[in-house]
DNA sequence: ACTGGCACTCCATACTTCCGAGTGCCAAGC
DNA sequence: GCTTGGCACTCGGAAGTATGGAGTGCCAGT
């Protein structure tokens, strides 16, 4: 159906039009590709991706341009993912590492996949249900009153005050919190309810209540998920891009944290990065525009999504490399931290 | 220098350039506003105070538009703050009410600014750290001198001297070290004003003054380690506006923390809503840009400085009317909660 | 001090012309 | 049967050319 030169001459296309922001003519083409043909033979070919609808014509005189189709046909079987330069790997690198909390490390990699790709870039917050305990303390604060502090191997650091019924010896709270944390040591705090569920079996019977108001704010933290939060940045690189939907629709797209949300969307094979490109896109208001996306997360453990959206005539290969290679460094930093 | 008629002909350029946005010239003005005299009369006014700098010729023969000058003495003296409808009003009081947290009530209260004066807003965290407080120490240290300690969960200890007001007893301390624990145990730094706001009223009459001053310390503290941390929302806003430098400058201002912070300017006299228009602007991005700013809290606190951006051509009594309303219900949010 | 009148300026808009890049098609050639 | 050079055609964009109207400044008259 599509023999390699018009696959050659698609990859052409798009390769030009994302470069120079116009539409491309036969002539442009055989000048600037070696394709070892003449310039009516391109037409014929271009005529046939015109009519299967890879390319368009704005006008009737003018060069072509992908379509969404055509651009599809490009990402999934044309072009490989670009791999960063060292400079750049070296600059993430350094970037990333500075951060101290994960409010930093999220902030720092919306910037810096933003800047790097010169898009605007997207990054949600590594799910508390996903993520696994790292460490469990207990504190009495006052009498009658514990703090139950969680922090998570993402980072995230939860804390709530527990009513303990009646007076708590030091011995017991040292003993419920050495428990706590032989049970719940990188325990998944999806399986948290399971781990916990015969502790209170393993306390003398005078901790029992005490056990049991710990274990009740502790589950109750974990079901009151946070919602999903999710950022932005980077909005000035689309300032200049021209959309056929008016910048304020993508820039009101972009506040609904909804939308943002389904923006990502659902994490497909792991490890994949993801396009979606201008109609295949849910939202209204971004049918203009192309999300690269991919989750991040260390081991085979799936903690989130980032990725970069910008105008649907964008440098899939190079953006593609941008997004894995923060992904990846993101899930590295957080493994590590 | 300018007469009464000059200033009266000044209130009625901006406020027809602000609602038209074009250039206004001396027959409309006789036409919409009934200013008893005829165009030419007006005219001679218009060259008064075009020469005095107060307006502008965009060309040759076309109307005038205000300067950043006109603007000023606009809003210092021909201009009243418009109080909001009351439906506004109960739409703030609504949406505000619902929020929960910190973080639900700065997101709600940006994106209401931004939604109420349909531009681009801006509010800044009155506390960020995650941290709460563990343990608060108070030691006399000298006569009429007295040491506060700050414990936080994470383990940083904060110290401040307090000068006390006369003697204070052991048991006036130890009364007044209970209260401070009791109502502050694992408050997070954030929520500690709240808290101790009506400590006052549980000690002693004795005591109200070495309490205040203790609280005053205390609170003062927490200003200071507050992270600077800032959100703006309602960006989609800018999109119709044409500044003279380009969009893309001033979203890039607003994405850089520093700029914004400095964007809110200090905190002039307390409870006032300040204005700064144009090239009194600090920030280079943003010369053709105004922004109107005031703090919030409640009683003597100032918490924070929340405000408006926009273009210099912006409707300044109700943008000054919708932030100070949105301040004050804020403020009432964070002290009733 | 204000007003009506008048000459003048100059921006916006619309209309025209013109050029060239690009196309589709066809007949000839490998 | 694919490829190619040639050719007529299309149409958008740029550049040039009217034209109208809003607005101004100035002046003489009330």
């Amino acid at each position: 159906m599509l023999d390699d030169r018009k696959l050659a001459v698609l990859r052409a296309i798009v390769e030009d039009f994302v470069s120079t922001n116009e539409p491309v003519g036969s002539k442009a083409l055989v000048d600037r590709h070696n394709l070892g043909v003449s310039s009516a033979t391109i037409r014929n070919d271009m005529a046939v991706l015109e009519e299967q609808g890879y390319i368009a014509q704005p006008h009737t005189s003018a060069g072509r341009i992908p379509t969404d189709k055509g651009y599809r046909l490009f990402v999934d079987r044309l072009s490989t993912i670009k791999p960063l330069s060292v400079a750049e790997r070296r600059a993430i690198e350094t970037f990333l590492s500075g951060a101290y909390d994960l409010d930093d490390v999220v902030g720092r990699t919306v910037r810096l996949l933003a800047q790097l790709t010169r898009q605007v870039a997207v990054v949600q917050y590594p799910s508390l249900t996903r993520s696994a305990v790292r460490h469990v303390e207990l504190v009495p604060v006052a009498a009658g009153r514990l703090l139950l502090v969680l922090i998570t191997n993402t980072g995230r650091v939860e804390q709530r005050v527990i009513e303990a019924p009646g007076e708590v010896s030091e011995e017991s709270i040292g003993h419920l919190r050495a428990l706590l944390n032989t049970c719940l040591d990188g325990c998944g705090l999806g399986e948290v309810p399971i781990a916990v569920a015969d502790l209170p079996d393993k306390v003398g019977p005078d901790d029992r209540p005490v056990a049991a108001a710990v274990l009740s704010v502790l589950l109750e933290t974990l079901v009151e998920k946070h919602e999903e939060k999710i950022v932005f940045a980077g909005a000035a690189n689309l300032a200049g891009v021209d959309f056929s939907r008016s910048l304020r629709d993508v820039l009101e797209a972009l506040e609904e944290q909804v939308v943002l949300m389904r923006l990502l969307g659902e994490t497909g094979d792991s490890s994949t990065v993801t396009v979606r490109i201008g109609t295949e896109n849910p939202d209204e208001g971004l049918r203009s525009t192309s999300v690269v996306a991919t989750d991040y997360g260390f081991g085979d453990l799936t903690l989130a999504r980032l990725g970069v959206l910008g105008p649907t005539r964008m440098d899939y290969p190079s953006t593609m490399g941008a997004v894995r290679a923060v992904a990846r460094y993101v899930g590295q930093i957080l493994a590590g931290s």
